[in-house]
RNA sequence: UGGGGCGUCGCCAAGCGGUAAGGCACCGGAUUUUGAUUCCGGCAUUCCCAGGUUCGAAUCCUGGCGCCCCAG
């Protein structure tokens, strides 16, 4: 794919890595179509301050990517994902917390905004493939193609993109996958970008300021959620604001003072129970996934894998077995602090990505 | 109102005449395309109050005040 000239439509979202990406391509020769999504609406937003606390996808970052795109002399479109975005990421954030969950929506956000809706309309514009700034490597090997960590082992992204399949991998590439930061830096000045110097995104795109709690009460309608706050030992310890502000291994932000820090254990959002314990009675020997995907093939059987079950975690030895066409049941070697049900299980086999699924 | 015990940071708690440990909580920062975790830094000029003894007291004495326990 390198030698020919393609068509490429290029996810841009206003940053350092996007802006590279299309940068690389069009100097490698491609067509190259610069296209932002919208995938929320900063007015309705507001954070406490009112604006300019932008991150991925803010005004200010399609202002930015605009910007880029006409430096580069590449087509550049704005596609309106408001309601898909609601709908399908946002509501299931929503979704999750009140649910005693704790939601990954940029996984949820890749799977179905990026590498399908907006994957579509690539598909629509008779583009070849679509890249991304993503820090994950996507080789055709002879049982197909196969989905492997990014090169820079600080910047590795694949755990995002364990949803793929095949043939979302067969027109998707990352031309970053085999750079670093620092390397993607120095092309970011020598293409003399705006943004080369823009600081790494962070929170949630949609919560610019961080106050996730403040949104789930101001824009999803939290209710009222507020308990108490019970020891392992049963005993009750104090009461908490709502169960959503809490997730399993958080510390602070309980108040309770003990002669050990406390861990918050478990949630129990239809009784409006948080439990805590000490940070031994945060392990957990197995869990359950659903949705999972495999790549390239579900197994026959169980397998030996190395499982991350959070994003820039060391993944740690375990054995997975299928249960179902979309479930399985991980059993980790040594017991795990952390398991959190919401987020998602990446399995690797060394730096290539075999499945994945999400804790239940 | 007989006997005993205790009052040190928001909570727990060291100190027992030499000029306020530590833990928890909290706050700030670092890290990070989720939420956490983790790491680093900050956090009582003051020891219930008032006198007194001493070069010097949270530590000794006196008197208050407030708790707790056992008896009645």
């Amino acid at each position: 794919m390198r030698e020919a000239k393609k068509r490429i439509v290029v996810a841009m979202s206003g940053g350092v890595d996007s802006s590279v990406t299309a940068a690389l391509l069009k100097e490698q020769g491609h067509e190259v179509i610069g296209m932002t999504m919208r995938i929320w609406n900063a007015s309705s937003f507001a954070g406490k301050n009112g604006e300019g606390c932008g991150n991925c996808c803010s005004h200010d970052d399609v202002y930015d990517a605009r910007r880029v795109a006409e430096g580069l002399g590449i087509p550049f479109s704005v596609v309106n994902f408001e309601e898909e975005f609601q709908r399908r990421v946002i509501d299931r954030f929503c979704d999750d917390y009140f649910s005693g969950r704790t939601p990954n929506p940029c996984v949820l956000c890749n799977q179905s905004l990026k590498f399908e809706l907006l994957l579509r309309r690539a598909r629509e514009l008779e583009a070849d493939l679509l890249a991304t700034g993503h820090y994950a490597r996507i080789e055709r090997e002879s049982q197909g193609f196969v989905l492997r960590k990014g090169l820079d082992p600080a910047k590795d992204q694949s755990y995002f993109l364990f949803t793929l399949t095949q043939d979302q991998m067969a027109r998707i590439i990352f031309p970053l996958g085999n750079l670093s930061k620092d390397e993607v830096r120095s092309h970011a000045a020598r293409f003399k970008l705006r943004v080369a110097e823009k600081a790494e995104s962070q929170d949630i795109c949609f919560v610019p300021d961080g106050d996730y709690v403040r949104f789930l009460e101001e824009e999803c309608g939290a209710g009222r959620m507020d308990g108490e706050i019970v020891h392992v030992s049963g005993q009750v310890l104090g009461r908490h604001r709502g169960t959503y502000r809490y997730t399993i291994g958080q510390r602070k932000g309980l108040g309770l003072a003990w002669s050990e820090p406390l861990y918050v254990v478990g949630i129990d959002a239809a009784n409006k129970r948080v439990l805590v314990g000490e940070k031994e009675h945060l392990a957990v020997r197995e869990m359950r996934l659903s949705e999972v995907h495999w790549n390239p093939a579900p197994p026959l059987g169980e397998i030996r894998v190395a499982c991350r079950i959070r994003y820039r975690h060391r993944e740690v030895p375990a054995t997975v077995a299928p249960v179902d066409a979309c479930s399985a049941k991980v059993v980790f070697d040594q017991p795990q602090q952390g398991v959190t049900p919401g987020q998602a299980a990446v399995f690797y086999d060394g730096d290539r990505v075999v499945g994945g699924g999400w804790i239940a």
